[in-house]
DNA sequence: ATATAGATGTGATAATATAACATCGTCAAG
DNA sequence: CTTGACGATGTTATATTATCACATCTATAT
């Protein structure tokens, strides 16, 4: 995942996902990053942008396009798909949130702007979602793909499991 | 991904997906195998199992549950979704094929038996998919997440990009 | 022959995602 | 100013992917 940035609590410490955590610093910090990023693009966080970062950005669970489709028509925001999905594909674009394919939902990035393609981390209980520093992970799988001539240009890395905090718990 | 049986022409050269090759050495041993490993596990190939297996050992490419779908129902089997889905769940879970998530896609694996969880290798231009040897991979995310005390139970690892002839051509 | 379990089939519906096009606001060039 | 271009938002409609619920069939083992 590159270099992580240890003033971010996202990334100084990805098992917060799964722990009890200050999370209004998550969330702050994480929007205000993604604030200074797009405008630094000369890009726009427009009210629904925003706001669609925002509803990720209230838990570390993934949700699905229509789950907060839902909570933007209930704002006044409009109530057709393209409005959800076009805010997220460009949240995505922007690194400043993830697909998770896997469950067909999304989640606000952690640590915006630093270069990073993290492994993903889905606790099958809690449902809570980590990023982990894949570096190692993404060097392992350009090697094998490399091996037969294979160039890597995205890649999607998730795993389904348990998190500490659960485990204790069962 | 384990240890590879070299005699098994996937394993042998998962690069073999991205080139001309003798794939009817692909679709007989891979049926093959298929077939002893249901058997000894006491399962049934059945003539709509075998059908969608066949079906998707044709090429290398990912093939959508509906397009299945279609050739099932155009030879006479069921025409509706449960026919296909069934099929290709019963093939995942017993090891003869793979979905690719970020097609929302299925594949023929290529060398079923063998205790492996690969990566794949998507080529964005001829649409082949290619099972890499993942265990490095594997070992390098199940590190990642150990130290956020994650434990890993399945997963899956996409790569998307290019394969070397196409980039070749390109 | 007959219960049983698994496999297959159906219709209906849910969940996820995109296409196509209209409108509106911003903002720079004229 | 005002006009034109662009980007963002909105809409309707539709496409694509996936599951539910239940009926029927079939093979097997009593």
């Amino acid at each position: 995942m590159g270099q992580m940035d240890p003033s971010c609590p996202g990334c100084d410490a990805p098992e917060l996902a799964f722990a009890q955590h200050d999370h209004a610093l998550c969330q702050s910090d994480a929007l205000a990053r993604g604030e200074v990023l797009l405008a630094a693009r000369g890009l726009k966080m427009t009210p629904v942008r925003r706001r669609v970062l925002e509803i990720l950005l209230e838990s570390h669970r993934a949700m699905g396009a229509y789950d907060i489709l839902a909570r933007l028509a209930a704002e006044g925001f409009g109530s057709q798909p393209p409005v959800a999905y076009r805010a997220l594909d460009f949240l995505e674009e922007q690194g400043l949130a993830h697909r998770i394919r896997r469950l067909n939902a999304f989640c606000a990035c952690m640590h915006p702007g630093e270069a990073h393609a993290p492994a993903f981390l889905i606790c099958r209980s809690c449902d809570a979602v980590a990023e982990a520093a894949a570096g190692s992970v993404r060097g392992a799988l350009e090697t094998a793909a490399g091996l037969v001539g294979f160039t890597v240009e995205g890649s999607n890395i998730e795993a389904l499991g348990q998190c500490a905090d659960c485990r204790g718990q069962s």
